[in-house]
DNA sequence: CACATTAACTACCGCTCGGTAGTTAAATGT
DNA sequence: ACATTTAACTACCGAGCGGTAGTTAATGTG
């Protein structure tokens, strides 16, 4: 047992694509364009993967879409997780996360929305198969909220129903504010949307 | 001139359909499903309109399309200032307002979230010609909520600015809430969700 | 080397899509 | 009665859709 075992690869011909890279690039163009709105050309022509090989390695569209949404929600709820720590105590801490989000929907993939924000507006009413995933990610998105939340409570002077409703009311409002970006809103909407959420949260003093 | 000359048809063969009839039950169709999610067969069976009358009154899919998006928009926006004025002056106006939608979220049409807020999401980053409608439609519902927070400051104790932050807050919330009800929330959820802006609303006192 | 395995690549399939030409039917105008 | 106008209805079109069979090209294994 040499250490040629450690670098066993796949018995067949190897990958010309790396995976990963190419499941960023088709994200992307879900992201922008909408499930029902992406074709399989679409995804064939924007990674440079031939059809056949898209199919062989993630199944049909539909399959394809589900590893990119799962995907898409391990990484967003990883940073979610990871700004909420950066944010730091106390109402300040709320202030600072807003304000990062701030700085990230005005240019790039942020004025695309959330992509589990559009998806789960898309795809209700007619995809059999993805019915529950809505309420599941608005579950995952929530428990990091509230751990925002909570963090702003440090001598616990907040009852748990009370930081209950802050979330729920930052929650919906991160709903809104996605949509609001995503329905064309220039920076100076977007701004007071934002600046208006922070006078309430102010408030929570 | 008798009075015959009033009941003047038009020339030829007359319509066996009604066409607010058939523009409702089709406007039902994209509000479930989606704009690129209903197909032109799709609207033939649901109208029982055969599809070369359906382009004949109508136009492409994307004019008729236009035309029930602008249809929703008028109603809604009658809708809107309607309960707007029964609604009543002072805070309790406003929770007023929120409960009333409460009854309307949770069945029927409402499980669909609003068309406009639906397409507004769907056609960003694909429809040409649907650009600045996402914009022009989120003036027109500020406008109405606006009226609505204003009239709940009688005295006028509260500066413009304000008035407008209120605002942008209340309708940032009412998007997220709609996104909230179409991405399959059910009935307990949707009722914390308007919950937690009643208490917000209730620090406005 | 032959062989098994896996991927790249080509060519194609049946179906649905949005859209239209052409014909028949029902009304009005002269 | 006859022409005109408008709508209903039939039949069809080219293009694009998601998906697949079959062949060629690399790799590891014996």
């Amino acid at each position: 047992m040499g250490v040629s075992s450690m670098n066993t690869r796949s018995r067949g011909r190897p990958r010309l694509f790396d995976e990963d890279a190419v499941l960023d690039e088709l994200t992307q163009l879900f992201w922008r364009k909408g499930y029902s709105q992406t074709s399989m050309a679409d995804l064939v022509d924007a990674s440079g993967v031939h059809k056949s090989s898209l199919y062989s390695t993630f199944g049909s569209k539909e399959e394809l879409f589900a590893r990119i949404l799962q995907r898409y929600l391990d990484a967003r709820m990883d940073m979610f997780s990871k700004l909420v720590e950066q944010a730091g105590p106390g109402i300040d801490g709320i202030h600072a996360f807003l304000e990062r989000l701030r700085g990230d929907l005005v240019s790039g993939t942020g004025q695309w929305g959330c992509l589990l924000v559009n998806s789960s507006s898309e795809l209700s009413g007619t995809a059999p198969g993805f019915e529950g995933f809505g309420v599941a990610f608005r579950q995952a998105l929530r428990e990091r909220l509230r751990g925002l939340i909570r963090q702003a409570e440090p001598g616990g002077t907040a009852s748990n129903s009370v930081t209950d409703q802050r979330t729920d009311l930052f929650m919906t409002f991160m709903l809104g504010l996605n949509l609001t970006v995503r329905g064309g809103a220039d920076e100076n909407e977007i701004g007071r949307v934002i600046d208006a959420m922070q006078a309430t949260i102010d408030t929570w003093r």
